[in-house]
DNA sequence: CTTGACATGCGACATCTGTCGCATCTAAGC
DNA sequence: GCTTAGATGCGACAGATGTCGCATGTCAAG
């Protein structure tokens, strides 16, 4: 009976929910509290860590005298349902779009532009075995 | 005197930027309404809209009978800025190891693969006479 | 057993959010 | 000049949000 997510979150759970994720999808309160834009007092977060938990985005674990928060919805559902968004707002969805920009934009040496042809040659050469 | 954003933005109004950007930064009340999820009524959006102005996020300017709003923010930084959350929230900051994972997991073909290499010689060709 | 250091969680509360109805204001057509 | 279609914006308001203080519970050290 872990309820399904279903109401949407608010700025500061979402707040909360990335810092879980940047955690590892595994914290303590403080911890997560450690990481929020002008952290509020620990009461203020677990009242919303609470709340999150009631509304069926997060679930604890007792560890020793603490709890640990972790997200319902796996980190790579998460992830995959942001980069959706930022596709959607900024490149018209279109994933390719936001690779070649990168490339072309972004600051890179030479090792990390090596390391990203290596990586199209092996998934080009695994693909053409399926 | 255009006013500096200041104030966080809610989730509706977060929306609405996004609705805003992936418009191409320029969209009257109707365009914008019609992006959002549930759409509130007309007059919602623009008390929103308002609001948004008011906090320094927004202008206006005047298009026969409406107004086509525009960010006072640059897609460009907004888009950085995105992406930057995105990274530090999901791959501890470090944009080689998104693109890595986006050519490992994504569904390509090989025109976009070839597209990708493509980008990447030209980048370090250029980068090779500074 | 008392005390401290840490945790959790409840109740309260000022403010912010999101939504709407309606009064207004053009511009165009009868 | 009326009327209509399409816009803007004001005032109101229920409910959500974000914050905190404090009561309570637990373990470990004195």
């Amino acid at each position: 009976m872990p309820k399904r997510p279903t109401e949407r979150l608010t700025r500061r759970e979402r707040e909360i929910m990335n810092a879980l994720f940047a955690l590892g999808n595994r914290a303590s309160a403080e911890e997560i509290r450690a990481r929020l834009t002008s952290p509020p007092g620990d009461s203020s977060v677990r009242v919303m860590l609470a709340r999150l938990e009631q509304k069926g985005w997060l679930r604890h674990q007792q560890d020793g005298l603490k709890y640990l928060y972790s997200a319902t919805t796996s980190p790579a559902v998460a992830k995959r349902a942001a980069l959706q968004l930022y596709l959607q707002t900024f490149f018209g969805g279109s994933l390719t779009q936001m690779m070649t920009a990168l490339v072309r934009e972004g600051s890179w040496n030479d090792d990390d532009l090596d390391e990203l042809k290596r990586e199209i040659d092996r998934v080009r050469r695994e693909r053409k075995q399926p």
